[in-house]
DNA sequence: AATGCCAAATTGTTATAACAAATTGCGCAC
DNA sequence: GTGCGCAATTTGTTATAACAATTTGGCATT
């Protein structure tokens, strides 16, 4: 991504891997919520000195990754019901805009990507893979989302995921157990297909509801 | 939370003060879009050395408030029309969010404190004050924000204003000259005052609606 | 057994120096 | 005059050390 010319090198900043590593472990549910980090012991954990792990740490702070006490000690964030609910309240408004962009630009290469990440996120489902689970929903999701080219909405989008994921790990158990998880995906891909802008908005909007109905229930029997 | 005893002293980290001081000027247009900062400079003109400095640009960087270049290099960003457009979408999506939960929370006090900062709006505007006009607009829009207790609502609000602050010095000249701005202040003070959440929703939506084609009107001028 | 206190360890903060890459600017050749 | 290339400057990156504040754990006192 850095370059395609043959010349240029500039090999990638530490503090941009331990970013990507940080974000991808917070991400998948790595780190328990309320979770304590120090900088010490991530540029142990990671390798590299104090410094870079600092920007990756600020990085995902700004983004609500990661949380700073006020004794400005590092934890992993704890989500309570009300958060849960605010964060997809705003999946719900922002999701279906990055949907409706896209429907501008679909083409058949982008179709086939996304009904192949729902056939294995399927096949991960059957198998009792939550992890593949969640990596072929996420990419079914953004597979669509990045095709709206907006450099406003996915960013935005893209971090209130990663919000999740360390409660991610509480659903985990509850997500194996099910068989038949309803997802709107088919609906979503038809949708897409007829460009039917109504019917795209809601497939996308009633796949949040369901995350949310799904979560909630969850944190309750917990 | 941080101390309630007489004895905590803990005074304020440097790139905290540093954080604030940035965000601050970008909000209020104090850097020209696509301005070039480096480390160095920004240590030498806010005090510190390169190290919290480094915290705080970062920061930034992760609210988009500024843009790190592919050669690493720090700009002030360039608002496209484009995302004019998608921010003040996102914007015209969760105001009306948080204005409603603030519904259940009116007091008397806060209407005082909102209908101050509309008087103080009009009164600097009228003096041709741009920055007061801001200052103020931003406390009225704000305080009925907050009072929704969103912990995760009012900061992607508060993120996403900061970054129209270089934008803005583009339209100071044009809001200078304005005299009868239309803004839905005063609905929207009618509607917490009746408790009606659909008026005052209408009403923060129009803001935003004018807010938009105020700038698009502008970016087109010039 | 519970509480208060002090010392040790841990943690975030900051400045600095050495390093690598990119940018800039000047001068030379055509 | 234009374009090329090399050197000087500027810029971001990273490790490290000294420092201040917090947290922790044990010990003594009650």
């Amino acid at each position: 991504m850095s370059d395609n010319s043959a010349k240029a090198k500039t090999t990638a900043p530490l503090h941009e891997a331990l970013y990507q590593a940080l974000r991808k472990k917070l991400s998948i549910g790595a780190f328990a919520p309320g979770q304590a980090l120090s900088l010490r012991s991530l540029a142990a954990q990671f390798g590299g000195s104090v410094t870079p792990i600092r920007d990756a740490v600020w990085r995902l702070a700004a983004e609500m990754a990661l949380n700073i006490s006020s004794t400005r000690r590092i934890f992993v964030p704890k989500l309570t019901d009300d958060k849960i609910r605010e964060l997809l309240l705003v999946r719900a408004l922002l999701e279906p805009e990055a949907a409706a962009m896209a429907l501008n630009y679909v083409d058949a290469a982008m179709l086939d990507d996304m009904a192949l990440a729902d056939s294995n996120m399927n096949k991960a489902l059957k198998e009792g893979d939550v992890a593949g689970y969640m990596a072929h929903n996420h990419a079914f999701h953004f597979t669509l989302y990045r095709a709206s080219g907006s450099s406003v909405l996915v960013p935005m989008i893209e971090a209130l995921w990663v919000r999740f994921g360390p409660f991610m790990r509480h659903v985990y158990p509850d997500v194996a157990g099910i068989n038949g998880v309803e997802d709107h995906h088919a609906e979503a891909l038809a949708a897409l297909k007829d460009k039917d802008e109504a019917a795209l908005r809601r497939a996308i909007s009633a796949d949040v509801k369901d995350a949310l109905d799904f979560m909630l229930h969850d944190l309750n029997e917990h």
